[in-house]
DNA sequence: AAAATAAATTGGCCTGACCAATTAACCAAA
DNA sequence: TTTGGTTAATTGGTCAGGCCAATTTATTTT
């Protein structure tokens, strides 16, 4: 299995220079006019090379500038598509739209089916959820919150709609950039949350089935309307900051 | 902070029609010169663009052949599934759940912000698996069949949502084998399915999305109720094979 | 009908040019 | 000397057009 693509090519040359250290992270790349000479090879080959390590996060670029090798890399590998899809910002909405078709069914069949040792972890996730409550990190936050809820799909025994939550979870953690922080951080916002997910967790546990769709699509409901009204009151910071300026 | 460089714009150009579902996985995209010039840019700079989707694996191109969406962004939400449902046919039935929390959500979404292209899209899935019927190979039933309901969560304009129907349905075709294809020979079954699927257009086209919802799940419920029924009629002939050569 | 061949299509690569942003050099004023 | 602004050189960004190589399609031959 070859790349038989010049471009390929030139940026795996470029990138062995940098694992073997001849380009240190910082570092300022030759010209491309100098460089492609000195790679024997054309300008718009180098740059096709150059513009794929951009998009991989090895090299950055200034117009006038240079190219140069990024301090920090890490590449932070995931799926192509999520990866896409978490770049558009209205995608959170999509998301919720599902999860409100989705997890309403999911607490459904786990009232009906879930085990002891199923409840047991619900309740675990549960009360760590309390826990993790006024983290530092509210990444933390968000993560005990998408176990909690993964933890009443597991227990609806749908192993497919197990995969598919886990999927979107992954998907809204990737696109956590938008104030999906902010979700846990407003006391007026957290309150009702966490009293939902309690009548969420003892609808499922007690096998109410009902009324444990009632209490999950109703939360849903509520994470949307504040997930808006928390954009809306940005855009109007945003605004009200350009009018200083402008 | 903008990226100011035109192959970024071009590839977002080109990312955005992959997420909304107007470049389907495995299309083929027009070629470099046709499309520099329909996009108003020069070659190389597409061939940038080109390239860094390339290293991110959102395209491949094949030298003289041409450049394709990659077929693997399908699988993305259920990729690890596959296997597993061959193995346990009853999760089929586990799709049928999904789908039918899903697929309600989306007809009724589909009725409220379906553009005009979207209902002549519809109608043309519709006619094509109408006239698909009775056709020799019944895998082209159950395509025309997962076309026309795909056409519907396109046209609810939730993107996420179209990338986690199209996997639940790759997942289904992959596994067929288990009379699946009944359900489109079956007379006393056909009948009945296309007048729901009938009356799920109508719904959706007449941006009726209480009825178009409806139409979708009494549609999932008929064919759940219907493979259980196939299925046992199933078990019972294997029965009494058994019996005779016991 | 099948296989070999020719032609059109399509991606891969190159040269050379011009524009735009940045940087460096320079010079004039304080 | 220092400061500030202007100019020139450097460097990335984009374009045009051409040629080659792999592939696909159409055509011809067997």
């Amino acid at each position: 299995m070859k790349q038989q693509r010049l471009s390929d090519k030139i940026a795996e040359k470029i990138e062995a220079m940098i694992a073997e250290g001849s380009l240190m992270p910082g570092e300022k790349l030759p010209a491309e006019r100098e460089l492609a000479h000195r790679l024997e090879v054309s300008r718009p080959s180098l740059r096709e090379a150059i513009q794929k390590m951009n998009s991989k996060g090895l090299l950055t670029t200034r117009h006038g500038g240079g190219t140069y090798v990024c301090e920090s890399l890490e590449p932070s590998f995931v799926e192509p598509l999520i990866a896409l899809l978490s770049d558009m910002p209205e995608s959170r909405y999509d998301v919720l739209e599902i999860r409100h078709a989705l997890e309403g069914t999911a607490a459904y069949y786990a009232a009906l089916r879930s085990t002891n040792g199923d409840k047991e972890k619900i309740k675990r996730c549960f009360d760590k959820m309390i826990r993790n409550h006024g983290s530092p990190d509210p990444m933390d936050e968000a993560r005990a919150d998408a176990a909690f809820h993964l933890s009443i799909v597991e227990a609806s025994h749908n192993v497919v709609l197990l995969h598919v939550m886990r999927g979107l979870f992954t998907l809204l953690q990737s696109s956590i950039s938008h104030n999906l922080d902010k979700l846990y951080t407003l006391p007026r916002v957290f309150e009702p949350l966490s009293n939902q997910h309690e009548r969420l967790m003892n609808a499922t546990i007690e096998g109410d089935a009902e009324r444990a769709r009632q209490a999950a699509q109703e939360h849903l409901v509520f994470v949307e309307e504040s997930l808006q009204q928390i954009d809306r009151e940005e855009v109007r910071k945003q605004r009200a900051l350009r009018g200083l300026t402008a």
